[in-house]
DNA sequence: CCAGATTATTCCTGTGTGGAATAGATGCTA
DNA sequence: TAGCATCTATTCCACACAGGAATAATCTGG
């Protein structure tokens, strides 16, 4: 006995007064209406109306009940209408861009949960260090760290690539820990040539002073993964976000240094097109990852003020 | 196939995660709750979670569903809990009294559809032109014609008692219609002795001026049914409420006369005794009876000044 | 007072729900 | 890494039950 029907016909009939007509306009029989409101009147345990052959009227209960039905009726259509524009709106294909490092370690391991919610959307994914026109590359979601430079675009902030100085502990072995900032002249440093070659590498000391120091090395690259692979391998210094060197850290095959100095953190945004209409495409996608990046310490926005 | 149990069974595996602990909870078997998910995802037509045959994820479909779901359950389960009370506390004998011809006139006629309404209230309907002591004679509701002097009662005022001069065409016949007040004391005019006598008839002209006139003549009576039979077979002049003669106004067997002159209405109350916890049985009855007369004439309340 | 319409009831048929068992899959543990 | 334990999907079958048709009973309105 589907209690949905019950509902609905019961709605009918105290709408039409009529168990006959219900049944005409919904294609059955008079005698099955009559068994469903029957039915429905066990399953509340009140008689809900006073019939005479020729007419009805609502007792109290069924008046009182009368109401919730449209109520749970109405609601029901309205969740009916929700799936439905969910289901439609989000699907098809998401062109996302983020920096290398960042889509292996910090996208995609989270699109399994993200296709579990989203089974619909497909997700294809650039990964690029340089810069990236969404517009011109048919993009639809982009990563950024640091600062934008697009102002037609509409920007999330989603967290913060925060920074260290690592090395691993080969290298350290070799040419020793520095301690202090002005060593850092003398050690092979491993610069990152993202837009502009970051040759100065800037600190905040712990009563709140700035430090910029200038630094050099024998090897650049605008590839993070390839300066990864330079610093595990004991080439040299790295200052760089953190999720570059991902699991590296946990496993111990690179170290933090002069940590006594916080390196300022770098603004992450995720950036998109404004549409007339805002895409639920686009929406889903940004709020799951800014969701689940709110819960990783990697990603997330400390308390303490950022650069 | 049962909506609301498979919305039921939908919401418990989203708390609990588990198809086999839902099963078990239901005492049915996993089979039926598997099922009982996949129907529900065909009805709905959108995948709802996401099985990886040790848990699940909703989708976003499934999440918005689940929502409107709880607001559905709990919607019907409070409708089962308010049908219950209703079913529960509106029923049993209930005591009314009221004035002779007012109760059989307006009470009486619409006892059948008072209780197709309220099937299991049992009216005891006590009819008395005197007074009557609600808490001397276990009456639960009275219907009240004229000012109220108990304050301990509760009072609501659901109409008026709209009163005019009558008397049959015999009557007139014989003895002229009057056409100025002060032909009334020439005439033999009954005498209603409810409270106290009334003898002392009160009009408003259409100038807005108060006028009374002593009367008086060879009848009275303290009881209206009594007068209604005297006022018909010719006796003399009543001044009363009009419902006093009811069919006969419209049989034409009483005519009003002096019709220029508005005779004051007397408030119509019903009054109960004042409960801790309000009677649902008889907020009920005044309810109904209240709405019933609000679209009555002869008992509205006219949007003229009442006296 | 009759005619038309409406609801309750009965009997029967066909669908479909749920149970038991099996297969397939996945995560946990040693 | 392999095996085990647990979970879900699926298949097959039997029984229950909902709905249709027809009839009886009841009521309204002219």
């Amino acid at each position: 006995m589907d209690r949905m029907r019950l509902m609905e016909t019961f709605v009918r009939v105290v709408e039409t007064g009529n168990f006959s007509a219900v049944a005409r306009e919904a294609h059955t029989t008079q005698s099955a209406v009559s068994k469903q409101v029957q039915a429905l009147e066990k399953l509340v345990g009140a008689p809900l109306l006073v019939r005479s052959s020729r007419s009805h009227s609502l007792t109290e209960a069924g008046q009182l009940y009368y109401e919730r039905c449209r109520q749970v009726l109405d609601t029901l259509e309205e969740a009916q209408l929700e799936v439905h524009r969910a289901e439609h709106e989000i699907s098809g294909v998401l062109r996302v861009a983020a920096p290398v490092a960042f889509g292996r370690l910090h996208i995609v391991p989270r699109l399994a949960s993200f296709y579990a919610r989203h089974p619909k959307i497909k997700v294809h994914l650039q990964l690029d260090d340089g810069f990236v026109d969404l517009v011109a590359a048919g993009i639809d979601v982009a990563f950024r760290v640091g600062e934008l430079k697009d102002s037609r675009l509409v920007a999330r902030r989603i967290g913060s690539a925060h920074r260290a100085t690592l090395a691993s502990p080969a290298y350290l072995e070799r040419h020793g820990e520095p301690q202090h900032l002005d060593e850092l002249p003398r050690h092979n440093c491993i610069i990152y040539t993202g837009l502009t070659a970051i040759n100065e590498w800037s600190y905040r000391d712990s009563a709140g002073l700035s430090h910029v120091v200038r630094v050099d090395g024998n090897f650049q690259s605008n590839s993070s993964e390839a300066i990864r692979q330079a610093v595990c391998e004991g080439l040299g210094i790295s200052y760089s976000p953190i999720w570059v060197f991902g699991d590296d850290l946990r496993a111990g095959r690179v170290k933090p240094i002069l940590t006594r100095y916080r390196a300022p953190s770098l603004p992450l945004n995720v950036v998109f097109q404004p549409a007339r209409r805002p895409s639920l495409k686009v929406n889903s996608f940004v709020n799951y990852f800014s969701e689940a990046f709110s819960r990783d310490p990697d990603i997330a926005q400390m308390l303490t003020a950022d650069a």
